[in-house]
DNA sequence: TTGTATGCGTTATCAA
DNA sequence: TTGATAACGCATACAA
């Protein structure tokens, strides 16, 4: 029934006995003949014939595959969820994916720019890039690239999420319980790699909007209650490491707070397993509200957390790549909100 | 410097003075006088060339691409894990891998196939597949493909891990710890897709376990303790909401468990939940142990689990499709140890 | 309305 | 040791 291989587009042709001209018409639209397009149809059932994909884009000058660089898409359930939404988008579109992960290693991801340049892709995502040296890699091959999550260009398009009013949001639910000792244990501003020059900082609009609302609702201010760090290590065998030593260090201060703001689900996750091991109960003892939403679900209790619209992100960061595939001019920025998810882990301040 | 678009070997040729057939001799080993080879080398690193890989893909009918099917990376972390020992064994060979995610609905996995088939993808690997007749579409177009933890066909190879003896050493664990009425909480081989009839079904293996290890240890017999379903829902707002529910009603029992075997860390994550709320101390009023060593380390408290080789499961398929590809002939099954991985959600039984 | 012919960038055969 | 040339499968300009 078939030869040897796939059907090409001869096969179908000679079998319709048109040209491939025919057969690329009535596939493509244009001008053919009723007989001619039956014949053809025919044609195509029959052998089953599907275009290959490397003919047509070595023809087209376009591989219709994207590159994404994740961080490290097994650390963080928010990585493969951005790389979800991403994903579907360029499926409607006829887009597939590549991946790579860098693992917060600016080689590797020089590497994993390289393989995406070989491969032709016609645009990169990232979420999140490492180094502006990287990007000009890619600017110098003119493929176009857009940025989720966090900037290290003002050129690229950048699809951010207001981590300020989500952290805000966080906060207030806290102050509403009466909470007035509440520490932050997150991402220190610091120790994050280069930014760009856009002035939003994920670590830095989360601690302002706590720093602010501490200001603003007069809350208890101490600085030991402000723990800042990485959010998930690549290199502990529990990524949420970090977050279980910031808890153990307040849980023993002298008046420990009783709220914890900590501004990761991996990083609450540690949280949770310093409290458990104090035998403290949640939310009675203590509240903790986590960010992200990725892990916020399956822990015990539930974590209360600051969602990321992470499919959005990456649907979002799909269309500006298409955009600049296709000649349109996305937008430079666009902001996104997070959304307080009320769960299991905050209650009524004790005492 | 670069004319517009990347160079290409002709530009390298043209560069050194001499044609493109000495340029690939340069690249791919062949007689090149020591002349040429120094211009050509010149050339290259001057133009930066890179070749095209939809170029060569289609003049070596050959992709460098495999296709990896998965349930869902999103929903079980299992997946994220064996998709990246993909990936790393991939890149090692220069293979590129493109995912696509059926969520156990087998219409689209079928399209998802058919993608992989327009993609020409060199072999696809199954994490898991849901239906035989889908992969004789493949058959049908001559890709070689492999199955990961579960089979639908005889034919592929297989690669699987050794449930029985993993679920084993996580009763025998409980049987010393003192447990003598401990409840299983795990799928169902009843409900599980059609299986090929290698005679290993994930399910099937760690009931086995779970029931030998009572009979042998002389365990409590009571068939309230079997609890069986699904490891996650894909359609629940939490995967691991049937742990919870199996959790709350065994912990209603007039005798309830001392220890629960949950047979999935999403479960395991659910049980955690209805203990927590229950306001039971793990492990010293109840232990419980999981299955894949996924969530495992980010819950409270870190739980004691079956830990399963998913990197080296990847890593393994990817060769097997690496054989099948060129034309070696891989053993057709292949089986991993699990092994288990104390943690703190283990401890005597109480009483 | 249809067919012919060419090129996309590689690889590899063959003749020189 | 080297270069001209053909072919992979598709899309399309141009001719008919």
């Amino acid at each position: 029934m078939m030869a040897a291989g796939n059907p090409t587009i001869h096969d179908v042709a000679k079998l319709a006995g048109v040209s491939t001209a025919t057969v690329n018409r009535v596939l493509k639209g244009g001008y053919v003949s009723a007989d001619a397009r039956t014949a053809v149809e025919t044609a195509l059932k029959e052998t089953g014939y599907r275009p290959n994909s490397m003919a047509r884009g070595l023809r087209m000058r376009r591989s219709y595959t994207i590159g994404q660089m994740l961080t490290e898409i097994t650390v963080n359930p928010f990585f493969a969820n951005v790389a979800q939404g991403v994903e579907n988008a360029a499926r409607a579109n006829n887009y597939r994916t590549v991946l790579f992960n860098h693992s917060n290693d600016s080689k590797r991801e020089r590497l994993g720019i390289e393989r995406f340049i070989d491969d032709h892709v016609d645009a990169v995502l990232f979420c999140t890039s490492t180094d502006a040296t990287n990007l000009a890699l890619l600017d110098r091959s003119g493929i176009p690239y857009v940025e989720l999550e966090r900037s290290r260009t003002t050129a690229a398009p950048f699809i951010r999420v207001d981590n300020y009013t989500g952290a805000r949001q966080a906060m207030v639910h806290l102050v509403e319980l009466g909470h007035r000792r509440v520490a932050f244990v997150g991402g220190d501003p610091a120790i994050q790699l280069p930014n760009s020059r856009r002035g939003y900082a994920v670590e830095e609009e989360r601690l302002n909007a706590y720093r602010d609302c501490v200001q603003e609702f007069d809350l208890l201010t101490d600085p030991r209650l402000v723990r800042l760090g990485k959010y998930y290590s690549m290199s502990d065998t529990f990524p949420g490491a970090s977050g279980y030593r910031h808890t153990r260090a307040l849980l023993e201060l002298d008046q420990p707070p009783t709220a914890i703001f900590a501004t990761c689900d991996i990083l609450a996750a540690g949280a949770l397993q310093a409290i458990y091991d104090c035998r403290l109960r949640i939310p009675e003892d203590i509240s903790i509200v986590g960010f992200d939403d990725t892990l916020a679900v399956c822990l015990a209790p539930a974590l209360t957390t600051v969602s990321q619209p992470m499919a959005r992100m990456g649907a979002a960061g799909f269309q500006c790549a298409l955009d600049l595939i296709e000649g349109r001019a996305p937008l430079n920025e666009q902001t996104l909100p997070a959304e307080l998810v009320v769960r299991a882990s905050t209650g009524r301040a004790p005492g």
